[in-house]
DNA sequence: GCAGTTACTGCAAACGCTTACAATATTTTT
DNA sequence: AAAAATATTGTAAGCGTTTGCAGTAACTGC
């Protein structure tokens, strides 16, 4: 035998713990009360003009009282798109992401996409990962960060069927539709500005030179600065590290050692770590030693003395970048591929007067 | 006439900037290269045990070939799940809640859940909007992070077919499952340390008093340890201020010309901002001023001098409030509703000797 | 070697929506 | 007022899975 129970009396049954929610209605609701076909429905929910004006109300009206929403999930799997895009990028708490990832984010919101967050502390390993998962959850775009595009990624970035943007992070191979500032040019400037300061030892601290944005732009625009006075590269004046405050304290004694009297500092965090060895270490700043850190975060206001910067517009290039996103999804084409955004130096307490 | 096309046909006619990208194999692609049914292959890739070993190796292999990957959103469809999480937060540029996302991601990832990230800046009505459309995306469980649960983000919540967990953030009603410190413990501490040291006026500078966080939780604290020393708050050394550096600044003057001796912020970058603007007018910390801040984050490291402050364990707020969810989403008991994660007071260099 | 179990496998109906295409109304034209 | 054109609506076939049920194959024990 078969029993029915209204749901009044299920409720009952059920107790107050266990409360059974309203089930969502579904377009087929809507469609019933008021009277039309599926289609008509989804009509108007998706804005399409081919519905008399009148029906349309009456079926706004009948949405409004079931409260009907559509599912996304049913509506993806018919229309192959998600309105959802990935983000794969090496750590939120990383500011510098963080910034960029806001960016992106008030615009996606903007085109009403929803984003899909991964993390994956830029392990090539784990950014394969997690492009597959965001493919196969059907996202219609990818924005990936990340200091390295690793050769696999690259892979697996040409595999697929989704447009795909890079933030803060360069291509090599100048493939891929990427955003940044021009970095050779502004380690250029900043170095040249600071040889003509008559700095004999100028540091550059980086991350891994196995990276493209290391060898091929910081250490390039570097290079470039002092080969056009006629000067070499002294290896014992470039550093790498990690964005990590801890081990580059344990780095800071090796770059004064070196002998430097400047140095530039490829991410603020880094900065900051040698900026307060410095400090701890009763070093006067600038007068024993200029600082120029990169991303000027908000730990280069913070700092004391606060940091003179490379600026990068970091909130632009997220939103830059998923504007281009949104034209790839919509198969519109790139004005520019690799879109450099302009960049400043923000003089503040860390350097004399630049020029 | 039907024309069909082989793919290399196709690829020569479309060209080379169309390439045609492998379309991805489906259930039915592995089911037919097999020569078994599609509830089998569901079967093997959803790790069902009713399948011979000899098929499952069969499907396994055919799925290897195909670089079959199922269809999260027809799965989703067709099972009810996403394998999917949302978070609610302010901003992912706040440090403080860009330590919790990053423990939320980790362990979500930890159990295959993918994250949707919202920013709602702390304002209900996107609050509101963020969690329907993460219900219409038909996200397994949500988190929520804020200021304050608005009553119209509760009411949306309670109508919800999902579970939600709070982290860092407190529900007066004490009904929705949370992760947070013993905020009142917390300040009522740090408060009690400080009157002990002979202070007569300490400031307490926090958010907005309509948020039950400020009222309920760290005036609340304040006030106890007042009390207990038979004394009444002063509502002179009550400041309110959002997380905002240039605000702060200027909020500054008043709290000096208070007359406090000693000030409990809430949140790092309102602690550095104030600790700057003493810094820049030569006041001497802890000399003429104690600061204890709340969050610490990195700021309080990196700031010099050095902030003293009550240490939220932030990344474990926002992995246990994920390993909450996750116990929601199975169904399983919660064995407590509103977790204290321990908090600690880290001692730098803001204050004298604690105790 | 046969009934009774148990282990596998397949069938087919959802899931909630979009979207060609077909059908019907309505308006315009002549 | 009929034909033609256009506007509106409905029908039904997907989209790629999961899953309850039923059927078949493979074992058990006797």
């Amino acid at each position: 035998m078969l029993i029915i129970l209204d749901e009044e009396t299920l409720l009952k049954a059920v107790g107050d713990r266990n409360v059974v929610k309203k089930q969502n209605a579904t377009i087929y609701d809507v469609a019933n009360r008021v009277g039309v076909s599926l289609a008509t429905v989804s009509r108007v929910v998706n804005g399409n003009k081919n519905v008399r004006d009148s029906t349309k109300e009456k079926v706004l009206k009948a949405i409004d009282e079931l409260g009907y929403q559509p599912n996304a999930v049913a509506r993806g799997l018919a229309s192959k798109k998600s309105t959802t895009i990935g983000i794969v990028m090496p750590d939120v708490t990383n500011l510098y992401y963080a910034e960029l990832t806001r960016g992106i984010n008030d615009v996606a919101n903007m085109y009403h996409y929803d984003v899909l967050l991964t993390n994956t502390d830029d392990d090539p390993v784990r950014d394969v990962l997690a492009i597959n998962s965001l493919e196969s959850k059907q996202v219609d775009g990818i924005i990936f960060m990340g200091n390295e595009l690793d050769q696999g990624v690259r892979k697996t970035i040409d595999a697929l069927n989704i447009p795909v943007v890079l933030a803060g992070c360069v291509d090599a191979q100048q493939k891929l539709p990427s955003v940044n500032i021009d970095y050779i040019d502004a380690f250029y400037e900043i170095t040249a500005s600071l040889l003509r300061h008559g700095h004999e030892n100028v540091a550059l601290v980086m991350g891994s030179l196995d990276e493209a944005i290391n060898r091929d732009y910081r250490l390039a625009g570097y290079t470039k600065a002092l080969n056009e006075v006629g000067r070499q590269v002294d290896e014992k004046l470039l550093f790498t590290t990690g964005r990590d405050y801890q081990k580059t304290l344990e780095l800071a004694p090796k770059v004064v050692a070196s002998g430097a009297t400047a140095m530039i500092v490829y991410d603020d965090v880094v900065a900051v770590a040698l900026l307060n060895y410095l400090h701890d270490h009763h070093f006067d700043l600038p007068g024993q030693m200029e600082l120029v850190t990169s991303n000027d975060t908000n730990y280069s206001i913070i700092s004391r003395p606060q940091l003179t910067s490379i600026a990068q517009p970091k909130y632009d290039i997220g939103a830059v970048a998923m504007r281009m996103l949104t034209k790839l999804m919509n198969n519109e084409d790139l004005k520019e591929q690799a879109v450099k955004l302009p960049h400043t130096i923000v003089q503040r307490q860390t350097t004399h007067e630049l020029n």
